[in-house]
DNA sequence: AAATAAAATGAAATCGATTACAGTAGCTTC
DNA sequence: GAAGCTACTGTAATCGATTTCATTTTATTT
């Protein structure tokens, strides 16, 4: 069906060396030559087959992309990052959604051992350190937004997730609440650790004594935090305000204070995290925290396509950005102090 | 670095072509024998270059998928579609973003040309007709999602865009409107033109005169719906409803009634399509159009690798989905007539 | 115009898998 | 135990590009 680099070459009367040299720009053809073949590729239609090409290069100029939920906005902003800043040097972006499946992002990582893919950008991966950094020893090419993974030739981006956690505390205290509620996400992931570790520091800075009561699992996702708050409800314990992992789980938060009649802020204060496009929809706007998405998938490509390049690693490996809290009218209410 | 076929079959003491054997397990193996190599395929760690292998093969068992903004939940519920149903077919699947460029579409789908994938589905492409024909003509694998293209190798799914344009002036007109914007998408693309056309041929079952000073531009985004209402807004033209072409649009018109203090629906109406999954949380709720995304995602794959690999082309070639007005807070309310 | 240098082109090896065909070992049968 | 099968296993060609090295052509110098 398709021609093939000899039936290019024996149209223009030349080579096949000649024809890829003048494909890929090679210094040392003349110009008739090369009007020669540019002639023939374009009457042929001839487009160089890529497994061919990878195979003797051994390169793709590809890199994959490995995300959670391509339904989370999180994830597309990331990508639209790495996609543009990757599209600029010529690299193609494979996007694959693992759908929260461990084994499938486990699936999808080994596209990039049988090559595939040059390198792997894998965005809040489950997978553990152990079997990431496993995989960086054996030479091959891993990046990882949204965590740290301590390996030599593993860049990573991330934001403070401890630090922005206590900034939504010490938030909320400030507008008077004490019986604050905390969502967490997948218990596992490493997300979840940070951010309760940030609830936690910034109780204690606060003299609020800690209530494991006021915590629930809530899986990142909508239904999740709307469970977790029927959970809570139905304990009977008191709170006034929720800190949810992230914006997803407020969602849920929502829809449970809305069958029950709950107002929000005034009865109960939420705070989500990621800053999802929806959270300004929603009414009150939610309060949450902005990360820079763009710009982290942007900056982890840029370095990596070097590593990949370079086959080597400069000296910064780790790269931290700041998040921002974005106080909205799902917070923004004073409340007496108890 | 990576063990290499012929690695596998020195360490187990056999051929290339015994290891192959059994990898792709053909029958004809001594079950010791096959112990053998896959004690030397573990303790090497091999996996099968692929560049190699789709060379030999010449195919990738990968489907690319062409959507034109990830951002965009109508894309991203399609592609979980694809995805899975490709999943359980042993198929991979390449996420392209083409970000509303044509430019990029194109590009990404010369990745079809090169053999980087067995064949690519376009959603709501932007390339014309003729561009696509002619690259199904050439013997490319090419199926389309949300357009119907006549060419006998293109499987097409998509919904009747001129009947659900009708309900939706229907539904209006029932609630007492007569003066009804319709905010249009990329005057291009075919969905806005199939649009148009139901929402005039509604108004001719109504006799209702059609006033070409109520139909704008809004091209499928956000800020394009919110320009279009105020330049509506400038001329002073009366209207009593907006039907705009998509969700995203939709929320433009929200956001230019918030500014105006106009109420939705007390003094606008206000109906899009797509079913967003942020028209659900946006107040008063958006009416909308539904379509089934995730089984137009599946329904079209399969069908598509079934013509993959049998190079066959069965009898059904086009595939129509109902879909269905969701009637919400932003539209049910009766307006006096005037 | 001959000698030499420089530039353009071509022949053939290579990347790593699969597979048609050939060859060998093991088993059955007489 | 030899002949004839059957069932495994191995040899070598193949997929389609790139690139080294050798060769031919062209340009430069004297």
């Amino acid at each position: 069906m398709d021609a093939k680099i000899i039936d290019v070459a024996a149209k223009a009367g030349v080579s096949p060396a000649t024809v890829s040299r003048v494909l890929n720009n090679a210094s040392g053809v003349t110009p008739k030559t090369r009007n020669k073949v540019m002639k023939a590729v374009d009457e042929l239609n001839y487009h160089p087959n890529a497994a061919a090409k990878n195979l003797r290069l051994q390169k793709t100029l590809t890199i994959g992309v490995i995300a959670q939920d391509i339904n989370n906005a999180y994830f597309t902003e990331i990508i639209k990052g790495i996609e543009n800043m990757a599209y600029a040097q010529k690299y193609k972006v494979f996007i694959c959604d693992a759908e929260n499946q461990t084994d499938k992002e486990r699936e999808y990582l080994t596209m990039l051992m049988d090559r595939t893919m040059d390198g792997v950008i894998m965005i809040a991966p489950t997978l553990s350190d152990e079997e990431i950094c496993e995989i960086a020893d054996k030479g091959y090419f891993v990046a990882i937004i949204g965590r740290n993974i301590e390996h030599p030739r593993i860049p990573c981006i991330y934001t403070d997730n401890v630090k922005f956690s206590r900034q939504v505390v010490e938030h909320l205290v400030e507008r008077g609440h004490r019986d604050i509620v905390f969502l967490n996400g997948y218990p596992e992931a490493v997300d979840s650790y940070e951010r309760l570790e940030g609830y936690l520091k910034a109780l204690k800075e606060n003299q609020i004594p800690f209530r494991p009561d006021l915590v629930e699992n809530g899986n990142f996702n909508e239904s999740g935090g709307y469970d977790a708050m029927n959970r809570l409800f139905a304990k009977g314990v008191p709170f006034t305000a929720v800190f949810a992992a992230n914006d997803e789980m407020a969602l849920g938060v929502y829809q449970a204070c809305k069958e029950r009649g709950i107002s929000i802020p005034e009865e109960l204060a939420v705070v989500g995290v990621d800053n999802n496009r929806i959270s300004k929809y929603v009414t009150p706007q939610l309060s949450t925290v902005n990360q820079p998405k763009y710009t982290m998938g942007a900056i982890i490509v840029e370095k990596f396509i070097d590593q990949m390049n370079e086959n080597a690693f400069a000296d910064k490996r780790i790269f931290t950005v700041d998040s921002e809290l974005l106080v909205r009218g799902s917070s923004d209410y004073y409340r007496n102090k108890k």
